[in-house]
DNA sequence: CCTACCGATCGGTAGG
DNA sequence: CCTACCGATCGGTAGG
């Protein structure tokens, strides 16, 4: 008695779930209807629920898949102990640069629409962003103890860098002028020197 | 046979204006009601049309409202020919951090919630937002070339810059740890540093 | 400014 | 995976 492949419904699943970060990036979670979704994927609406269980699901996945892939980062980053602080810091600006160039949809999305994630996972994405936020100060507070980094607010360069990055939603559209790799250089450039002491 | 008091038009038609701003801010365009904008002001809502003519227009209001008093705080840069590109880059920043501080409301729906903008005033609207772009590219471009302002792609400088102060929106939810004032001086100086060549 | 109501659309389910 | 459909809610209007 052989079940149905799992593969098959992670690919179908997987496709739905790529179709609604699409949309809610660019419509938002509350105006993307799970009919154009649906259209996204190729079937009638009602048949989307054999592979998802609702729409608030489909945006739970997403959000907190980008949130585990920033978390682990900084896990790997945290427990090399041969790295300076501005030296993390680059890494980590660097990392949200691609994550932000390559992974748009659902880094947009995780940033936007994680609003209208229901409790109680509303809840705990906020917690880890909290955590997440406060591993990153520690980074920059030990860089500012060591004489690495500025002394500047921990807490104001961490929101500076996180929210700088979102500048690349608008780079998207215009790529024709500046190549990924001058954008990510630029913009490592002008925050980390903002950071030299 | 005087008519209705303007003013008294004008202020009603305000706090629902005020209203929308908040709702809009917290719940996203799509995702507030008409009811909800009505309850905030105190009546039904079928009362609010006799003020407005749809939720549309009340968006379009906030929206351009906000872009407005960014493209007349540089016109008014731009004719002060006694000041220098870094300091006019200063000038715009502190400028953008006291708009988000100050109208985060108004600000954040301009940023988030003007896609929702309907024909023609979308276009319109993303067109004011292009020359302001263009503009503050400019002034980098010119102090690049003064040698005021470090090698940089003045795009990715204004990208960086304008989503920088976005980080803003979390600090007023921990307003106690940094000041407004502290919170300023650190994101100038962290973001014009970067710049210097 | 209110009550009453409209057509449209929503997320989701029943049943096959 | 589909057709058929549900109750709820939406922006907005009629009429007073």
């Amino acid at each position: 008695m052989p079940r149905i492949s799992p593969q098959k419904h992670g690919t179908r699943r997987d496709s739905i779930t790529q179709a609604a970060a699409r949309l809610f990036r660019d419509r938002g979670f509350a105006a993307t209807g799970m009919r154009d979704v649906a259209q996204e994927v190729g079937v009638e609406a009602a048949s989307l629920y054999n592979h998802i269980r609702s729409k608030s699901e489909l945006l739970r996945e997403i959000c907190f898949r980008v949130a585990k892939t920033f978390t682990e980062h900084l896990d790997k980053l945290e427990s090399d102990p041969y790295t300076g602080s501005l030296e993390k810091v680059e890494a980590i600006i660097r990392f949200h640069v691609r994550m932000w160039v390559e992974q748009i949809d659902e880094v947009l999305v995780t940033t936007n629409e994680s609003r209208f994630l229901e409790e109680p996972f509303l809840s705990a994405f906020l917690q880890e962003r909290r955590v997440y936020v406060r591993r990153f100060e520690e980074i920059i507070g030990k860089g500012i103890a060591q004489g690495q980094i500025r002394s500047l607010e921990p807490y104001v360069v961490v929101l500076t860098v996180m929210s700088a990055v979102r500048g690349i939603e608008f780079w998207h559209r215009t790529k024709k002028d500046v190549s990924a790799q001058q954008l990510e250089e630029s913009m490592v450039l002008n925050l980390i020197s903002g950071l030299k002491p």
